[in-house]
RNA sequence: GGGCGAUUAGCUCAGCGGUAGAGCGCAUCCUUCACACGGAUGAGGCCACUGGUUCGAGACCAGUAUCGCCCA
């Protein structure tokens, strides 16, 4: 066994074997209960980011902990087919070759996007698999695979049917880049400082003139009203009159509309209907024409008169340009607002009147509501419940229809002849009523999410009443980051209960994102992404996972810190090398009855028993970061710096064979058992070792998970507190005296009470071993002190170290002096709690006593310390 | 404008009603047979601020400030 843990001898090496075996794979059983979750599918273009790594992480830990408890258990991986960027990834390609999407045609493009699928597609699953992610890859799926597919046309019929899709002349989201719609949620709103223009429109019949304030000088060509509030004293004389339109021939009304705030601007609003979400719905309430200024490309179109040709940004300057020449622009002022971006290529949305397809949501999210408040449905944590309800219910009519290739094509299909719109779940060939066959496919594809809205249900065989669907539906929890609660929790669960009716999960466990080393949000354009394959390549995969969960609590933000990476590697190597100690003072080992169990055996042991308690619960309640916590102090600080160093003398002495046997026994049982503790944290790592410990199985993995052993044991505990307390002040003292290492002292203990006075006694070797002594001698009393000996007061106990020519006096006064004025200050703070007659009536009687003991324990201590003081003053 | 989160040691974070914690960093010492990716010891905190609840408040409540995120 070498001296230092080299993750990338381990890895591949248990991954394949893990995988090999079919150790991940779940067949539906009705004998054992079922876990299951599915993968947030990652998009096929997609590399492993941290965010990925978390995530992965998060499940694969739920998922080896419940396989360990026994359930049959299910991680569900896949992927997204991504129509917008998997769409930009192939035409891009495609500009390299001199060619393009049109030049190719629908069929021979969709060709190659599938071709490029079957060449890449697969990145992201082996690179989720260097992670160590147990999912079941026989059942791995894709968004845009038969199975799917057929679960999307199934929903859109039956939605369809039910009268809650319809199409539509509505105000979406345009990306002049990705020349598609976008869904509402996939515009991000950024703060910009932009301009606000007052521009005077002059009213018909009038020498009056109405101040319009604006940001978007350019959409004027599609104003088709102004409006102002109806309570607005400065206006209210003009309504119902029209202005004369600058740079057009058009006469546009004066209408009122409580939107209008009358404290923005001037108090008066150009209406362009056809280019702005608000203007829209008041022009629905008004009746207001709807006119298209801006193209596809966002370049304005033959509405705009002599603009036409002209970019947005460009039209912009060119007509304000005009408008200050014709002094119709009175005054700029600068004025921050949001702009909406595509979430995907970061250029300015333009709202847009087009004709597309919608989901209904209204009906869809009030049972999605119910859910969550009445507990069907719970976040964890729980505050995320908060920002979905506040979603759910404000939700506007979800646009669905994409103009993409890459994606599901819409299942409707229109009549040419008799103009009849068919929406069926099987391709038509004529049509219902003229019997026509001159049909003619919609164009456009399905909203990439509305397939991983289905994708509990889909992956698990729906719509087919299939046995997984049956066994592993609803899925147990879902685990994803909280950017897309909108996207796609929301739409699985309302989906869920209009498909199914029911959760698709009735527990949502959210996580924060992996932030760089500043706090700033990893992306492509910072550069500030750290790929977890690298830091794999180079810590292993056990350590970026256990630094991941660790480094936070539930739910927030994580940092991502390289020197956690390195801690993280060196608690990896911690391990190894206690295991290393096992094993090799275990070669002679055969399991048999142990011998009697040493104060230190039975309080690893209850040690033990504790972290399986606490570790368990930790597991149970989501709280993965305490519970890999719990282990890590465990581990270091318990077993590795004392329970081990007190074997020693016990491994290394080979005559007392059934001594040697009992610590042997401890230590295997305890080590194999933390390892299983361990395991959905660290699996390589573990996996590894425990293959090496003489225990029966063959993989870690499949092995049960620790049930609380019955060896708590308080008194155990304590005496073992009371020797580690001492062996701590010994070594305190002789740091502070700098009495070389080498150097081993006398040691005496005054210990009056019997109980202490034995447990020290018991201890008597491990003193002198780990607190450096030549002999340990205990006193029940001392009327005669030692000279020139430096000295601690521990509760009930003090230790006398004899250090002739050693002890710097000035030193020793000093140190028990600050000793004194500490236990002083408590000594004081306790006995102000006690005479407080609040504090003994109402506090619990067992904190009371408890702080009675407290104070007694300081004020015998106290009076040692200063005993001690003056006795040493005498040898000054 | 509304909501959520954060504010604890130099840094990054735990702790969520009863004696302020960890990792890293820092200081001193240690190449002893698991580990120098190690061991031992130590220094370092008006727990953002102001009120309140309570016998008792980093912890609970109200408000303020600063930072971050989400929504409009």
């Amino acid at each position: 066994m070498a001296k230092t843990y080299d993750p990338s001898l381990v890895e591949g090496k248990q991954y394949r074997y893990w995988e090999e075996s079919g150790f991940f794979h779940a067949e539906v059983n009705k004998e054992k209960p079922p876990f299951s979750i599915v993968m947030p599918p990652p998009n096929v273009t997609g590399a492993l980011h941290m965010g990925h790594a978390l995530d992965g992480t998060i499940q694969d830990i739920l998922t080896r902990f419940k396989r360990m408890q026994g359930y049959n258990t299910l991680w569900l991986p896949g992927t997204d087919h991504a129509g917008i960027a998997t769409q930009a990834k192939v035409e891009e390609q495609l500009v390299k070759e001199g060619s393009s999407r049109v030049e190719l045609g629908r069929e021979k493009f969709l060709e190659r996007v599938w071709e490029w699928k079957r060449q890449y597609g697969g990145r992201i699953t082996q690179q989720l698999r260097r992670l160590g992610a147990s999912c079941d890859w026989q059942r791995e799926r894709f968004t845009m695979d038969e199975g799917c597919s057929k679960a999307v046309r199934e929903a859109f019929v039956e939605l369809y049917d039910k009268g809650l899709i319809y199409r539509g002349n509505y105000i979406i989201n345009w990306c002049p880049k990705c020349r598609t719609t976008i869904s509402d949620i996939e515009v991000e709103h950024v703060d910009s400082e932009g301009s606000l223009y007052h521009l005077r429109y002059p009213v018909k019949d009038s020498d009056e003139a109405l101040v319009v304030a604006t940001t978007r000088p350019e959409t004027m060509f599609g104003d088709t009203a102004v409006a102002v509030h109806p309570d607005d004293e400065r206006y209210r004389h003009l309504i119902g009159k029209t202005v004369l339109l600058p740079l057009t021939d058009r006469e546009i009304p004066i209408i009122a509309d409580d939107y209008v705030e009358r404290e923005f601007g001037t108090g008066a609003l150009k209406i362009t209907p056809a280019h702005d979400t608000n203007d829209f719905e008041i022009g629905l309430r008004h009746q207001l024409p709807q006119i298209v200024v801006l193209d596809k490309e966002a370049k304005m179109n033959d509405n705009a008169g002599k603009y036409v040709g002209m970019d947005r940004f460009e039209a912009r300057i060119a007509v304000v340009k005009d408008l200050t020449a014709q002094g119709i622009l009175l005054k700029t002022e600068s004025h921050a607002n949001a702009v909406g971006e595509c979430y995907r290529c970061s250029t300015v949305i333009e709202p847009m009147v087009s004709k597309q397809w919608f989901v209904k949501m209204a009906p869809l999210a009030k049972p999605a509501i119910d859910v969550v408040k009445d507990g069907r449905l719970e976040f964890v944590p729980e505050r995320f419940d908060k920002i979905y309800l506040g979603w759910m219910e404000n939700i506007r009519d979800w646009c669905i229809s994409r103009q993409l290739w890459w994606g599901h094509r819409i299942p409707v299909w229109y009549c040419e002849d008799c103009g009849l719109e068919i929406c069926a779940g099987d391709d038509p060939s004529t049509c219902p009523t003229c019997s026509s066959d001159h049909l003619k496919q919609d164009p456009d594809v399905l909203d990439t999410w509305f397939s991983s809205g289905l994708w509990p249900l889909s992956t698990l065989g729906w719509p087919e009443k299939t046995p997984e669907l049956e066994q592993f539906h609803p899925t147990s929890v879902l685990v994803t980051g909280r950017d897309i609660i909108f996207f796609w929790v929301a739409r699985m669960i309302f989906m869920g209960l209009e498909f199914k009716g029911k959760v698709p999960f009735p527990k949502v466990m959210i996580h924060g994102l992996v932030l760089d080393a500043q706090g700033r949000k990893m992306s492509k354009s910072l550069g500030n992404g750290v790929d977890p394959i690298e830091v794999i390549d180079q810590y292993g995969a056990d350590t970026l996972r256990f630094m991941l969960i660790t480094g936070n609590t539930p739910g927030n933000d994580l940092r991502f810190q390289p020197e956690r990476l390195e801690a993280t590697r060196n608690f990896s190597n911690k391990i190894w090398n206690a295991s290393r100690y096992v094993l090799l003072n275990l070669e002679d080992y055969q399991e048999g009855p142990r011998g009697e169990l040493t104060m230190a055996d039975r309080w690893i042991l209850s040690r033990y028993a504790s972290t399986v308690e606490k570790g368990t619960e930790a597991l149970e309640s989501f709280d993965l970061g305490e519970g890999g916590r719990l282990l890590y102090e465990f581990i270091w600080n318990e077993f590795c710096d004392w329970y081990i160093e007190l074997t020693k003398p016990r491994l290394y002495n080979k005559d007392d064979v059934l001594a040697r046997h009992t610590a042997q026994s401890v230590l295997l049982e305890v080590l194999e058992g933390t390892l299983r503790l361990l395991h959905p944290y660290m699996p390589f790592l573990t996996e590894e070792i425990w293959q090496t410990l003489p225990v029966p199985g063959d993989s870690l993995m499949m092995q049960s998970w620790p049930s609380i052993p019955a060896y708590q044991d308080a008194v155990a505990e304590g005496d073992m507190t009371l020797l580690m307390e001492a062996i701590k002040a010994i070594r305190n003292i002789r740091a502070e005296m700098k009495v070389a290492p080498g150097q081993k002292v006398e040691i005496l203990i005054l210990a009056p009470d019997a109980l202490q006075r034995a447990v020290l006694e018991t201890g008597k070797a491990d003193i002198l071993k780990l607190a450096g002594g030549v002999n340990v001698t205990l006193f029940e009393t001392l009327t005669v002190k030692p000279s020139q000996a430096a000295s601690a007061v521990l509760d009930g106990v003090e230790i006398y170290l004899p250090l002739k020519g050693l002890l710097d006096l000035d030193k020793e006064v000093a140190r028990l002096e600050k000793e004194i004025s500490l236990a002083a200050l408590e000594q004081q703070s306790l006995a102000a709690k006690l005479s407080n007659p609040g504090f003994t009536n109402k506090a619990p009687a067992q904190v009371v006593a408890k702080e009675r003991e407290r104070l007694e324990g300081i004020v015998t201590r106290t009076t040692a310390l200063e005993e001690r003081l003056r006795e040493l003053k005498l040898d000054l």
